[in-house]
RNA sequence: UGGCCCGUAGUUCAAUUGGUAGAACGUCUGACUCUGGAUCAGAAGGUUCCAGGUUCGAGUCCUGGCGGGCCAGCCA
């Protein structure tokens, strides 16, 4: 059982930062002595498919809370309903929670290994006249339940006699009845306006093979009867749910009363939405079965392995949590947001290197033949102790296409006929011209360069307008690169027009793959995972597609491009 | 003519519990730079949903509207 928090603990968090009204109950239920002061959450997923950035959010806070405050959160599976659940996910899950740098308290628990309790409490309150066997047929259920605006009629079973629902309900477990027939419900009241209130049902009976116990059990609780119980067995101090649950609560308190067991505190926040994606498991697997992604770890997908594989760090992810924080309107929060968070982390950390996304040859004509020299250039100017390393430079190299342009539109600082730009920590090189195909397309592009320039400083101070990227032809790698754009096409694909569906805001171009790419040799054998910023393209991860022949990279996301806007406004036309 | 919850810059959140609205992201300027990056500086942006009321004073309290979300699974 949780330990009280110690007696000398000091609040860890932030005093100038604000607390958010979950907190703030928290804090406030320590002072006033509630519970002992002792703080335990916990997150509860049910293993029915990935996580995503939205249980992220729920995962920061629960374990957060427990970290600021002294206190234990627990990893719990709700997994009640069989039919949905599988191992697969468990497995999953507690990977992505250990990944974003989490522990929990002890081993991961289950609801399943409190089935057996709730029987009990289930007979108990059997035993009190307040939970009864109805035989009625799953739609007679709905009918008699009425609407949102009409009460709901009483079930003819309702008056049964404590041992007739006793004998009745084990031989409900003991499966004497098919599956469907009857269920086990709370008697509360059928004109009550929560719906939630008018004799929900507490069993259901469901042969289905469990992922853990198997088919021992032929009757399954209801969510609404067990999350309260799992919560008050494992003593759950402040349980934190989604807005949903909200009008579920007079119930989870119903039920904890009636029991008499120790009655956590449920505290219902806004669940996360991001504008152009969707946070909405079923669909989420639905993009999974029907192929519209690779996977759930589809750098797609807003899934925490997907992120992971796109190249997001979980400090990235745990700083967003933390910005967006933590109230009860339904909101959206802007996925520039995000990107924002993995930028900022990843400047700090990401190594630099120079990589050609669309090569085009660049001859230097006045460079000797054959020879290579090994320049210096720095691994990351955020970072002076990531050091230096040596870059082969040859005759020959790739440029990116869209560096060189044989008319130049104004404010254009990079490669053009007769401009002298430099090639990062190379030299000053100055274009002579440029040879064409059958099609007019640039094949390759000539040069001079100025030997007393070697590392990218002339010695007479003059200066260049313009740096680029570049590698050398000869000692490249090969590399495929995959750029992702938004999932959706749309900010709030949900919001569809008459007869269409989410589906019909997939934005086609939401993957890009480039075959041909090149990439400076400090690059081979990079493992899978490997984060780097490709200089002026963004920063991308080596992707576990990589084999030993090609690299596969995976771009996490651009860098802020001030080029696109110069570019927009007009400053792309051409002109002197 | 159901119940519950929510409404503060474009967006997401703050505002010492009643003292006259601030941050981040985004946007726009400019500076700097061997990444058109990063960084730095600055600017624009508000009828605090509306209307009344209480008060010396209301984003905060009260009343009434309006707008939005959730709820009629033997899903969670």
């Amino acid at each position: 059982m949780p330990n009280a928090k110690p007696d000398n603990f000091e609040i860890s968090a932030d005093p100038k930062r604000s607390l958010d009204f979950v907190r703030t109950i928290v804090k406030t239920d320590i002072a006033s002595g509630k519970n002992d002061g002792r703080v335990h959450t916990r997150f509860p997923p049910e293993p029915n498919g990935y996580l995503h950035i939205g249980h992220a959010k729920s995962i920061f806070l629960n374990f957060g809370i427990a970290e600021e405050f002294g206190g234990k959160c627990n990893l719990r599976f709700d997994d009640t309903n069989p039919v949905k659940e599988e191992e697969e996910y468990v497995e999953s899950i507690q990977e992505d929670v250990r990944w974003l740098g989490l522990t929990w308290e002890g081993a991961p628990l289950f609801a399943s290994d409190y089935f057996e309790q709730m029987y009990a409490w289930a007979e108990k309150l059997i035993e009190d006249g307040k939970a009864y066997v109805c035989d009625l047929p799953l739609e007679e259920v709905r009918q008699g339940r009425g609407t949102l605006t009409k009460p709901g009629i009483n079930s003819p079973h309702r008056d049964r006699s404590p041992s007739e629902n006793l004998d009745l309900f084990r031989k409900m477990r003991a499966g004497e009845f098919p599956d469907g027939s009857r269920t086990l419900r709370a008697k509360i009241d059928m004109t009550h306006a929560n719906m939630n209130m008018r004799d929900p049902v507490m069993y259901r009976i469901l042969r289905a093979t469990h992922h853990r116990t198997g088919d021992a059990w032929c009757i399954y609780p209801m969510y609404d009867w067990a999350h309260g119980n799992e919560d008050s067995i494992e003593g759950i101090t402040h349980s934190i749910c989604t807005l949903e649950f909200e009008d579920h609560r007079p119930l989870y308190d119903w039920f904890l009363d009636s029991l008499g067991v120790f009655h956590p505190q449920q505290i219902e926040f806004a669940r996360l939405d991001l504008t152009y994606t969707m946070m909405s498991k079923r669909k989420l697997l639905e993009l999974v079965v029907d192929g519209k992604v690779s996977g759930w770890d589809d750098p797609r997908m807003p899934t925490i392995s997907g992120l992971r594989r796109r190249g997001y760090s979980p400090e990235s992810i745990r700083n967003f949590c933390e910005r967006i924080g933590v109230a009860k309107f339904n909101s959206t929060i802007d996925i520039q947001l995000l990107e924002h968070c993995v930028r900022e982390d990843l400047n700090k950390r990401a190594p630099r290197v120079m990589g050609v996304m669309r090569p085009l040859k660049l001859v230097i004509e006045n460079y000797p033949e054959g020879q290579v020299e090994e320049l210096d250039a720095i691994n990351n100017p955020e970072d002076p102790e990531a050091g230096t390393r040596k870059v082969p430079f040859s005759k020959v190299l790739y440029i990116e296409q869209a560096d060189f342009r044989e008319a130049a539109p104004r404010k254009f600082f990079r490669m053009v006929p007769g401009r002298e730009v430099r090639l990062r920590y190379g030299y000053f090189v100055t274009c002579t011209g440029c040879t064409k195909d059958e099609s007019g397309t640039v094949v390759e592009v000539q040069c001079s360069y100025d030997p007393e320039t070697k590392g990218g400083d002339s010695p007479d101070g003059r200066k260049v307008k313009g740096t680029i990227h570049w590698v050398s032809a000869a000692r490249a790698l090969d590399a495929e690169l995959r750029l992702y754009g938004h999932l959706f096409t749309q900010e709030n694909p949900s919001d569809t027009a008459e007869g269409q569906t989410y589906l019909d805001h997939l934005n086609p171009d939401s993957l890009e793959v480039i075959r041909d790419a090149k990439v400076e040799p400090s690059l081979a054998g990079a493992a899978p995972g490997t984060q780097v910023q490709f200089e002026r393209n963004g920063y991308f991860c080596v992707d576990v597609d990589t084999t030993a022949d090609k690299l596969v990279f995976n771009r996490t996301v651009t860098l802020k491009d001030s080029w696109k806007k110069i570019e927009k406004k007009g400053g792309g036309e051409k002109g002197g």
